[in-house]
DNA sequence: ATCATAATTGACGTTTACGTAAACGTTAAC
DNA sequence: GTTAACGTTTACGTAAACGTCAATTATGAT
């Protein structure tokens, strides 16, 4: 249970379905900052989140470098105004490409419906073909 | 004008916004297959199909691999009865890697649009202090 | 004929995102 | 007290997807 628990990092890789190198590797890009209990790793809650976030921006394909971009921006300090414009606008380049990513995703099921109607169809032809030939 | 005509791969280039290197990659991934005029390239309509589909997979994160599979989907011959479920199998994993990202989507841009509201609401309140210290 | 422009080929280089292996340090079990 | 299980560190390796030359070749303009 990942209720409010630390985690080693065999539970994350169970949890993630990720290796521990990649835990490690995503640590080492700063992206996961684990607490350290003597030489052992220790992960918490927060971990976890941004684990989550990272693996969702993978299968979104996006870099690392991104992702990280995009964590950044959760956590931002609201800082100053024009800091905040520039908040701004990176979220809004953020939206445009998810925005995009959507219609790519809605083009291809699309065409994959197309796909998988004229491939039945050719199933039930070769069905009442077969039946044809056994009578 | 991109209508039914031949075109060079500057042409690709300048329409697609990709670097003639990754074209004749492509090509030679087998994922292009543009007629010869001596030394030079000509690619057709054909090309250009693939070339934009190719090119949203990328944007999808797709791996090269898994676009030339999507793609062969589009173009494979009907075959025999086991081959159609095979088909059907391949596009359903597909389609359920699709709604995966749409979901992962979705939620990406709720927390963005969270952001983007707590984002604006300091920017709001930084003004008002600003137009009471002027005051 | 020559010069610029566009295209090709071949080869090595680069970045990202980890994989893999070796060597070492804990802790619990037997 | 040693062996097994788990974790760590260091370092080199690798696959994918191109980038970046450098050396040709063809073509059109002057």
């Amino acid at each position: 249970m990942p209720g409010n628990k630390v985690h080693t990092i065999a539970d994350l890789v169970r949890d993630f379905g990720v290796t521990a190198r990649t835990i490690r590797f995503y640590e080492a890009e700063g992206m996961l900052t684990p607490e350290r209990q003597g030489q052992q790793r220790l992960y918490h809650p927060r971990d976890r989140v941004r684990l989550t976030l990272i693996l969702r921006g993978k299968r979104l394909g996006f870099t690392l470098a991104e992702i990280r971009e995009i964590i950044d921006l959760y956590h931002a300090d609201p800082g100053e105004l024009g800091q905040l414009q520039h908040f701004l606008d990176k979220i809004q380049e953020r939206r445009d490409d998810l925005e995009q990513k959507r219609k790519d995703i809605e083009l291809t099921l699309k065409e994959l419906d197309e796909v998988d109607r004229t491939c039945r169809q050719r199933l039930t032809e070769l069905a009442r073909a077969g039946s044809k030939e056994a009578a």
